[in-house]
DNA sequence: TGTACATCAGTGAACGCGCGTTCACTGATGTAC
DNA sequence: TGTACATCAGTGAACGCGCGTTCACTGATGTAC
């Protein structure tokens, strides 16, 4: 039954890549190991062939979904049309699609009141994270002070984390379509469009 | 045993203030109703004779936070010093104070990634609630018309929610603090002071 | 107003169930010579 | 390069535990006459 190394190194990271999706879909508390393991193709008795315990999967399937968004934050802010990079990357932030599918989405959305409670480990892994998505948002306030434009992408980003979490609970599609858009117009509006 | 019925009435409202709070404190997936019963004084046996189950008390407790809430916006937006109302109110909600005791605390903030997979009936409370609160706080917004009040009302409760979430989960206390003036600063700004 | 009976709020033990974690086992992989 | 042995990734059963829920019971309260 033994794998090859890299093999082993491959499932790891596949249980961390379940783990991250399952959590932001399904919530941290509520997701079972068993139903984890089963998402990564295995059974749950070979969990601890690869973590210590859950809180340590917890921590590395935050980092694993924090990254994701990193990139994506890195990857989108190309200016499309009229509108401004900033523009872009909130209504990208703010769409339907990823209201809809929490689970490739942001973690600071999908699990944030329950990070409030994680572990130790897991939260400074998620304010080390949250500070390198702050430094993403705040390259796109040009003609500021460095400092200014940080400040302005935590306000930013907390918009948007409020705002996506909000659309997602409320049960009413209107109200929901109406929070991303004008969460998406305030953030637009607080930075000029290049035109 | 049995108690009269002010009495039992009294109960249930005493179980459901401690339910409100516990759960905000410590999650809704997470507090076991025999927990929850010790807190409101009695023994887990007794649940049922006041509720269906642990979903309906879900339900009613956060209609409870969201009604506490509202009173507290109702109540405090008389502007103090050079402070307008709005700021006022903002820099309430993201005080310390507020951000160290989630527990009486706002259930958007506390609760709301957990509150995404509630059982539609509480969902239905909660959008009920957040109706209310924007509501109350687009009354702030003089001087526009309703519908532009209501608007800015939904993108500053927003970033409300998604900055104290934020400061909560941090491990980082100045970042946190900075969260929360930044926040504050930024809704401020949205409506200019009185003078 | 007093008595007899029904009601039911609250107790505490018990239910099945799924959780995180442990463990004996399997057999392919890695290592030593 | 070939053989013998140690390693260890993955399996599946089992562990104790706390969960939401049920239930028989108690005895004060409420109701009927």
């Amino acid at each position: 039954m033994r794998k090859s190394r890299e093999e082993a190194a491959r499932t790891r990271e596949r249980i961390i890549e379940a783990a991250a999706d399952e959590f932001r879909r399904n919530g941290i508390e509520t997701t079972g190991l068993a139903e984890l393991m089963a998402a990564a193709g295995l059974t749950h008795g070979g969990f601890y062939k690869h973590f210590t315990s859950k809180d340590q999967l917890v921590a590395e399937a935050c980092e694993y979904a924090i990254n994701s968004l990193a990139k994506w934050f890195d990857a989108t802010p190309s200016p499309e049309g009229k509108r401004g990079a900033l523009q872009t990357l909130a209504a990208g932030y703010l769409s339907a699609g990823h209201r809809d599918n929490p689970s490739g989405g942001c973690p600071f959305a999908a699990l944030g009141s329950e990070l409030v409670r994680a572990d130790e480990n897991t939260r400074v892994v998620a304010t080390a994270g949250l500070l390198k998505i702050i430094d993403l948002i705040a390259q796109q306030y040009r003609d500021v002070r460095p400092d200014v434009a940080k400040q302005r992408a935590l306000v930013a980003f907390s918009t948007l984390v409020g705002a996506l979490t909000l659309a997602r609970l409320v049960t009413d599609p209107k109200l929901s379509n109406l929070v991303l858009r004008e969460a998406a117009r305030s953030i637009g509006a607080s930075q000029p469009t290049d035109e």
